[in-house]
DNA sequence: CCCTGGTATGCAAACGATTGCATTGCCATT
DNA sequence: AATGGCAATGCAATCGTTTGCATACCAGGG
């Protein structure tokens, strides 16, 4: 042990470590911070105790005097020390850190970068701060959706929260199945093992479409791809909404797209040239409604005074359009609290139920009654 | 030691392990998963080998024969083995983590939610992700910046990139000195010690001006806070650009609100109430560029008929907006890849010089040349 | 004077991986 | 047959904390 009593160095001293850079294995190898950190051997050394005593000292035990503590805490604060987490974690199997996972999808196309998602990063970030977790945020392949149990596995992170269920409902089933705390943003679906949060998405669709109907609009464009759980539940609230006022939906107005901007532009042009009759268009998200109404604009037919639209999320970007997009609310701040709390749960071990949140709908200026 | 090398189990032992649940120390303690996970001890066992051996074979080592490395990696991936980062971070003094701090300005109320940040909060979770790093997403209070170092100083994260300046270049020359990798979205600052990463604001807010002046206008309000760093050089490149016009700046023209969408408007609104004469606005980020727009739009004043706008950022936004905005474009995307580089860069131990990208001009709808 | 009980501290064994240094076979060379 | 070299493996120390179990000291009671 080369750690002398006397004579306490100002920076710790530096072993040997003799480590040769290897570097041989999985792919790509880490990078090495310059090591001689200030760890609690230091401490006490320089305080006089053990490294239990400032362990102790430090985690507020009552086991040590009060004089010991605070001569303790003051030495590590004005060394600016902070304790190693790796060692901390190893010994205690715990950590505080949840990881958020985006699944990037392929098909639908809706990644990283739709403000919906991104806002819901933020959200959670606030939701995991206040509660004093860290958060790590990971892009994984949707169709490789159980390398995310890795993250678990691993140790890295105590529990996963899942922004978006896409197609993969069976694929979270069997996450579930195996016990890993997940919890996801989407839908509820029957005989679903995970527990999930979101919007009441048929009520969603129901409410944007009534709307419509009230202000007297008829033939309403669908703008969504119904393969999608949540899409498909507001496609339901979309045909009971329809229904109630004795119309059935026409396949013709179903404008089946993902969650992209360019797609949704070309099926409304489309159907603008092909000289489908609507009057109206509910899109499922205010990046699809966005694009529709850009497409509205070039093929001649103005918002809201030809066509009326309205959109889903409420996205900041949405009471900033022009015209004021009326959409239905998603409540993205609760969303964050909701997911983080159900997660936390689900952690301590409780079998916690899917949650459906209530949305709103915010009338703006997108959709005014119905001229002629 | 309880591990009997007969009659191995599928399930690894379940150690006594009589934690107490105590709680008692630093903040409300941490969440304890169930423990008894997979180890490298349990896949050893099962092979027949010792854990040297297992730790040599999923590590791709020379030294092991090949039928026993594939009788590993089988019985790994069959078990579903994930390493214990926390031991393997702690045996290696390593780790592939970055913190990602986004602070929390008070003053200047742009917080999380801003879409510019949380587009670069994705980038940058596509940078690191492309390179194998983790991502680490931290809101800090900028007023207890340092804060951020303990996530280095713990050995949480190998290293970190802090979006957004503010007014604290002295608190990150403080960083720096003490010698914490860290690299940040911003503007340089002579006799900066730390590495940053920015778009070129003063050719930016030239850029900006000149397009207006070249349409005609002349009296262009400046809306943005040029107390911070990143403002004051884009008004920088608009002072100049007036002056290569012959044109001196009018204080009256300078509306000098935070990032705030709602002090924008009541700026904005202020000004025509006060009936200053102006014909144009540039303002500092599209979101105020959009809260100018509806304030104008509120007070007769129609865009671009009446007053041409330009923002700067270029959110996805920009492109949905009616009138599509005119606006500078910041390099997101390469702007998540440089801060990557740099801080990889920064933590080998380079001396990484700060870096100004390039910025452009995308002319759309919202400025037209002035017509009488 | 010895024992008990309480308080403050230290010792040393975990936690789960990595790796330098044996050690063990086995084959080719002397 | 003894030796050296090589390939494959195991032993055991190590990373920085936490914590059960001594231990040391002191005061008070028998």
């Amino acid at each position: 042990m080369p750690k002398s009593a006397q004579n306490p160095p100002l920076v710790p001293p530096v072993p040997p470590s003799s480590r040769a850079v290897d570097d041989g294995g999985g792919g790509g190898g880490g990078v090495d911070p310059q090591a001689q950190r200030l760890q609690m051997a230091d401490i006490a050394r320089l305080a006089g105790v053990s490294v239990a005593t400032v362990s102790r000292a430090l985690n507020g035990s009552p086991l040590v005097s009060r004089e010991t503590r605070t001569r303790v805490e003051e030495l590590a604060r004005s060394l600016n020390y902070a304790i190693n987490v790796s060692a901390k974690n190893l010994r205690l199997k715990q950590n505080r850190t949840i990881a958020v996972v985006i699944p990037y999808d392929r098909v639908s196309r809706q990644h990283i970068s739709d403000p919906f998602f991104l806002a819901m990063v933020g959200s959670l970030a606030d939701a995991l701060t206040e509660r004093g977790f860290d958060m790590l945020l990971s892009r994984v392949d949707a169709d490789s959706l159980d390398s995310a149990a890795r993250l678990y596995n691993s140790g890295v992170a105590i529990g996963i929260i899942l922004i978006g269920q896409w197609r993969h409902h069976d694929q979270l089933n069997q996450l579930a199945a195996r016990r890993l705390p997940i919890v996801v943003w989407g839908t509820q679906i029957p005989q679903q093992l995970y527990c999930s949060v979101g919007g009441d998405n048929v009520v969603g669709g129901a409410l944007a479409t009534r709307h419509l109907l009230e202000l007297g609009y008829r033939r309403i464009v669908f703008v969504g791809d119904p393969q999608l759980p949540e899409v498909a539940y507001r496609h339901r609230g979309y045909v009971e909404a329809l229904a109630a006022h004795h119309l059935k939906p026409d396949a013709q107005l179903l404008v089946s797209v993902p969650f992209d901007a360019n797609a949704a532009r070309a099926g409304i042009t489309r159907l603008c040239e092909q000289g489908v009759a609507f009057d109206a268009v509910f899109a499922c998200s205010d990046v699809l409604a966005s694009a529709s109404m850009q497409a509205l604009h070039l093929c001649g037919r103005p918002v809201p005074d030809d066509v009326a639209v309205v959109g889903y999320d409420d996205i900041e970007w949405a009471s900033h359009s022009n015209p004021p997009l009326t959409t239905v609310r998603q409540p993205i701040t609760a969303a964050g609290v909701e997911l983080v709390d159900a997660l936390l749960r689900t952690i301590g071990g409780a079998d916690v139920p899917p949650r459906t949140l209530p949305v709103e709908l915010v009338v703006r200026s997108s959709a005014r009654p119905k001229s002629r």
